[in-house]
DNA sequence: CGAAATAAACATG
DNA sequence: CATGTTTATTTCG
């Protein structure tokens, strides 16, 4: 096998785009080294240079036996704290959210940032062409913020669209979509990578890692092929099925100031962005398996309630603790935890939410930050559970996708009687 | 067979 | 109604 992955999980997700795409990308050893860039961007067939070597390495499915599809790592700090962004790109103007940050970060650990690279935007996205809807709504929420953030709007990138890559365009893009319907171009070209992967690579490329559910559908009518028809509405129940399934991802709820709704964003979990990739499935669904024959009945999902609410403040609404053996009963599914966030946090509109494809800004390729947070008294994204082992159902295998070795399995000592 | 897609019931706000 | 969850069924490698 050309891919270190083991399991197959991937196997469908081979990008097939590269039949074309790829002469062209990896062509370029010269190009610069653009961190970040994205990875899958080549799936959509994308000129964007790639490094060679660096992404040689790793080996993801087949792509095309260079093209690797693999997605980076995020970079901790990054994901640290959604803010960060902000700052960036409203310098130090920020708001009062989170708190300052400038200063915080940058100081200390924070060295790095000053200049994180923001770099050209994906060149996945492009601009213009993108429009996103709700945009608009996302924009500043209603009446959110108190004011720091409104300039949050002028956070346009900066010059990334201009700079947009004109060759590709929406038909390249087009192409990706996951495992589509059979027919057609079957092997040829088809092997968009899975959801859950594309999901991943959404909330990579955002700032914070995290979007709004709308602005991963925008992203998904930006980069793949869904977006023409706007008839078919099962691959938002697929993305939001991706979502809530897979261990990866998480939501977020920012509570904007008491009246105000709060928002609710999915972000890639800490794991997730350590580990580099995702799982490739979910976490519940092998506990169950087997139950078929129940036919009458009701399928549905019996709800609890919710517990936790009432806290203004980000809230990590799914976080597995970890293995806690014992209650495991009606929880469940109780996840939703919240985290600490200042109320006044201005919560990171901006971007975020924004055209989001605008501008992903890429990792601070540098040192070490020191990775705390980069948010000062905030943000507590990282919550305990952080253990290796799968926090989440007891399935067997799990296979993450990561970049470099490939993905990383965790297998399940228990086990159930892998019948067969 | 297992993983992912897909469809749909159900739950909440 | 939009967002989330959880089944259940189907498709594909």
């Amino acid at each position: 096998m050309d891919f270190s992955f083991h399991s197959q999980n991937f196997d469908r997700a081979q990008i097939s785009g590269q039949g074309d795409s790829k002469p062209g990308l990896l062509s370029q050893p010269e190009a610069p080294y653009q961190p970040g860039l994205s990875d899958w961007a080549r799936w959509r067939s994308q000129p964007a240079p790639m490094p060679p070597h660096q992404y040689q390495g790793y080996s993801f499915p087949r792509v095309a036996d260079d093209e690797p599809y693999g997605l980076d790592p995020l970079p901790q700090e990054l994901l640290g704290d959604p803010n960060a962004y902000i700052d960036v790109y409203r310098s130090h103007v920020t708001p009062t959210m989170a708190g300052a940050p400038s200063e915080v970060l940058g100081p200390q650990d924070g060295e790095g940032h000053s200049d994180w690279p923001l770099l050209q935007s994906s060149p996945a996205f492009k601009a213009q062409s993108y429009n996103y809807p709700q945009l608009e709504s996302l924009q500043p929420p209603p009446d959110s913020p108190p004011s720091p953030l409104s300039e949050v709007s002028s956070y346009h990138s900066p010059h990334s669209l201009a700079a947009s890559s004109p060759g590709m365009t929406a038909q390249t893009a087009d192409r990706l979509s996951p495992r589509s319907s059979t027919g057609e171009n079957n092997q040829e070209r088809q092997g968009h990578p899975p959801y859950s992967v594309l999901i991943y690579q959404a909330l990579k490329e955002a700032p914070g890692n995290k979007l709004q559910l709308q602005n991963i559908y925008s992203w998904f009518e930006a980069n793949t092929d869904k977006g023409g028809d706007p008839s078919a509405k099962g691959w938002q129940n697929s993305i939001r099925h991706n979502l809530s399934m897979n261990a990866g991802f998480e939501a977020v709820k920012e509570e904007v100031g008491p009246g105000k709704r709060a928002v609710s964003f999915w972000r890639l979990t800490p794991e997730a962005i350590r580990s580099g990739g995702i799982q490739s499935t979910t976490r519940y669904r092998k506990l169950q398996h087997q139950k078929k024959g129940v036919s009458s009945g009701h399928r549905g999902a019996t709800r609890q309630q919710s517990e936790s609410k009432g806290v203004h403040a980000t809230k990590v609404v799914k976080s597995r603790s970890a293995s806690s053996p014992h209650n495991e009963r009606t929880e469940a599914y109780h996840r939703r935890q919240v985290i600490g966030t200042n109320p006044s946090f201005g919560h990171e509109y901006g971007p975020t939410s924004l055209p989001a494809m605008q501008r992903y800004m890429q990792h601070p390729i540098g040192p070490v930050v020191g990775c705390t947070s980069m948010i000062p008294g905030n943000n507590t994204i990282f919550m305990d559970t952080m253990e290796p082992g799968p926090a989440f159902d007891a399935g067997h295998t799990h296979d993450w996708y990561t970049t470099e070795s490939g993905f990383n399995r965790v297998h399940n000592p228990l086990e159930s009687p892998s019948r067969s």
